[in-house]
DNA sequence: CCCTGATTCGC
DNA sequence: GCGAATCAGG
C-alpha cells in the first residue's frame, strides 16, 4: 500500500483525533503501526503524549541506538538545542468528571411536565448556510475535520447495495460520506445531493463539522471516530 | 507479558 | 519517502 492523498488525509484526521497508531493502521489497512507512526512524523504530526517521551535526558551517555556503532567521535555534532517548547498539549478526550448531573430545574419550569424531553443534544452555537452546526464566533477550537465513517450499514447482502452509490458514482455534487468501511462488500457512499460548497450533504455536513460545545458540557456519546475496532 | 509512541537507518 | 527494528515508558 502507498500513501495516497486520501490515506494521508485519513491518517491526519485519525491521528489528530487521538486514535492510536495501531488503530489507525488497522483502519487504513495494509500498513503497520510503525508505518503509521513513521508517516505521522514525516508529516510533522508529532505532538501527542508519548509514554516514552516524558523526560528528555540532555546527555546521551547511554547507547540509545547501538544499531550503528558510530566509528566517528562525531565531531561536528551540534549540541541539541533543548526545545523548551511545552508544546500546546491538545487536551485529549479528558474524561469529564461530570459530577454534577445538571439539575433539570432550569429546563423544567414548575408544572411543565412535558414528557418528550429530547436527549441532551449539543448546544447549537449557530447554523451554517446549509443548516449544519457551526462553531461559535469565540470558539476557536479546531473543527473536527472530515469524516468519521461510522459503521451504519449492518452488512447486508450484496443485492442490497446494488443501487448504492459507489466510488464511480461520485461527482462534485453528490455526498461523499462513506457508509461502512472501504473494502467491505457493503461499502458505499451517501449519494445525497451535497450541501453546496461542501463535499457532503446537509445531514453529513452536520456530522463532519461539529460545533464545539461550551466548556463543561459533555456530549453524551463520544465523537466516535470510526466504528471502533474493525470486525474482521 | 501487553500496550504505547519515538527513533534510527537500510532500503 | 518508507517502514522494520529497536528503544523505552506505562
Amino acid at each position: 500500500m502507498s500513501w495516497t492523498d486520501e490515506r494521508i488525509d485519513q491518517l491526519k484526521g485519525m491521528w489528530e483525533r487521538g486514535l492510536t497508531a495501531s488503530q489507525i493502521a488497522d483502519e487504513l489497512g495494509g500498513v503497520s503501526r510503525n508505518a503509521v507512526i513513521g508517516k505521522a512524523h514525516r508529516l510533522g504530526l508529532q505532538s501527542r503524549p508519548s509514554p516514552v517521551k516524558a523526560n528528555e535526558t540532555p546527555k546521551k551517555a547511554a547507547a540509545p541506538t547501538p544499531r550503528k556503532p558510530a566509528p566517528e567521535p562525531e565531531a561536528p555534532r551540534a549540541a541539541a538545542p533543548v526545545a523548551p517548547a511545552p508544546a500546546p498539549v491538545r487536551a485529549p478526550a479528558a474524561p469529564a468528571p461530570a459530577a454534577t448531573p445538571a439539575a433539570p430545574a432550569a429546563t423544567t419550569p414548575a408544572g411543565a411536565n412535558d414528557a418528550p424531553a429530547p436527549a441532551p443534544q449539543p448546544r447549537i452555537i449557530s447554523v451554517g448556510p446549509g443548516g449544519f452546526l457551526r462553531q461559535g464566533p469565540g470558539d476557536q477550537q479546531a473543527p473536527i475535520p472530515p469524516a468519521p465513517p461510522r459503521r451504519l450499514v449492518p452488512a447486508k447482502p450484496s443485492a442490497e447495495i446494488a443501487d448504492k452509490t459507489s466510488l464511480l458514482d461520485l461527482t462534485e455534487r453528490i455526498c461523499k460520506w462513506p457508509m461502512g468501511h472501504p473494502g467491505e462488500p457493503d461499502f458505499h457512499f451517501c449519494g445525497e445531493q451535497v450541501n453546496p460548497g461542501f463535499p457532503y450533504c446537509v445531514e453529513h455536513c452536520g456530522r463532519a463539522y461539529q460545533a464545539q460545545l461550551p466548556r463543561g458540557t459533555r456530549r453524551p456519546p463520544p465523537p466516535l471516530p470510526f466504528g471502533g475496532p474493525r470486525v474482521r
